[in-house]
DNA sequence: ATATATATTTAAGCATACTTAAATATTTTT
DNA sequence: AAAAATATTTAAGTATGCTTAAATATATAT
């Protein structure tokens, strides 16, 4: 499997579970810097070899098969960041660039390897999910985006799902990561922003951001991103 | 540099400095697995992007940049060859089979980090030399061919120069690693085969192993395979 | 509902990295 | 030194993964 078709399947995973939905060739030509017309042409490929459903003018859908390699492709990338993050300290937009590179050239053999090295982490340094070797993703997920909390409460941050070099800036900027608190001082709905305090600093976040934050209710304990669990 | 260029200027660099310093295209060919003209092909297009000399019929030398490509590659190798070992304790020829696909999408910001964390390791676990980052192999070289070695002498194994399954398999199954002892019972020059006295086993050795098998003087240090030196 | 804008698809073409087959040069053997 | 064997090169062709331009279908706006 090249990393070209290894790409295209995982920008339609992401796109599918994570973003717009929009799974038409046109979005994931522009995730992955391509012209449409090699989007079109990639995803007939792609059909022939049972990776996907292609329909004219349709939305794109992954087969079982697609599904597969797309989570064994997610689940490389993250016991990597996991791994760099423990071992180098890197920035978490570092460990996703290197990552996306080495997810690539990574055997089931050495994925399995950096897994019982870390203890079968649940969550990479993002808060994300691990998927475990056979593809699934246990989400016991009772965090949500930080747009739909509750004014006054004070959270967890759990995951910041995102792979934007500016917006990892700004979290590390304001001591946003994974595990720390936040209190939700003002929800303007109207305006689609939400005003939080961390670390007696008040920040007003716009609904881009709101929407890739997610927290978690104090109580319940947050994914530790430096000391994996089992 | 795509990864088909990269291994091919490794080819050209490991044919002229290890083995049989045959650097035509043949023989370059027959180490990639690819066709003659495929090689004759690669050769060309390389010589114009400054990377090796090509002139019809002759051997292909490295240019000065294409011998630094190959260098910074050679270091990303021995720098994940030197990480794997250490964290996973895998195998010599596993760690040369992951490290093979790993080094090409490694950037020199991770190369340096792994660099750092196994505090400017001078050996990887076969005790090959691990360039700098300037690409400079600092060779205080006092080990040499156990072929040359004389009888009734003990050495420390320093270096096991092969990339081949078989050998390693030899040699874990024999006990032959970097650091260990061996005594030299029998030189058999006529017959090219050297008699090693190993944890009270004796083995017979022949040419293609003893050239391969580096030894140095019992009174300096090996380098320590698992414990890196500054 | 129709015109306009946008997205998708098809078609033709290109670079990379290979292949096999044939031509040519070099090396080895006698 | 000539013949035979081997290696290299050239030529033609292929698959992958892209490009741009043109044709066609879908979605949006009036």
């Amino acid at each position: 499997m090249s990393v070209a078709v290894e790409n295209f399947i995982k920008a339609i995973y992401k796109s599918d579970n994570h973003n717009n939905h929009d799974t038409k060739p046109g979005n994931i030509a522009k995730k992955l810097g391509i012209s449409n017309a090699a989007a079109t042409d990639m995803a007939q490929k792609l059909a022939s070899r049972d990776l996907l459903h292609y329909e004219k003018y349709q939305e794109l859908k992954l087969t079982s098969k697609g599904n597969k390699l797309a989570l064994n492709l997610v689940r490389k990338h993250r016991l990597w960041e996991a791994l760099l993050f423990q071992l180098f300290d890197m920035s978490l937009h570092d460990i996703h660039r290197e990552a996306e590179l080495l997810e690539h050239q990574t055997s089931d053999f050495l994925a399995n390897k950096i897994n019982a090295y870390l203890r079968n982490p649940k969550f990479d340094p993002h808060g994300d999910p691990i998927p475990n070797e056979r593809g699934i993703i246990t989400t016991d997920d009772d965090s949500f985006p930080l747009s739909i909390s509750k004014e006054g409460k004070t959270y967890t941050i759990s995951r910041l799902m995102s792979d934007d070099k500016e917006f990892f800036d700004f979290c590390a900027l304001h001591g946003l990561k994974c595990g720390n608190k936040i209190t939700v001082t003002n929800q303007l709905r109207s305006n689609k922003m939400t005003q939080i305090s961390i670390n007696n600093n008040t920040i007003l976040l716009n609904e881009d951001f709101t929407n890739i934050i997610f927290v978690k209710e104090i109580d319940k304990e947050a994914p530790p991103p430096k000391t994996p669990q089992l």
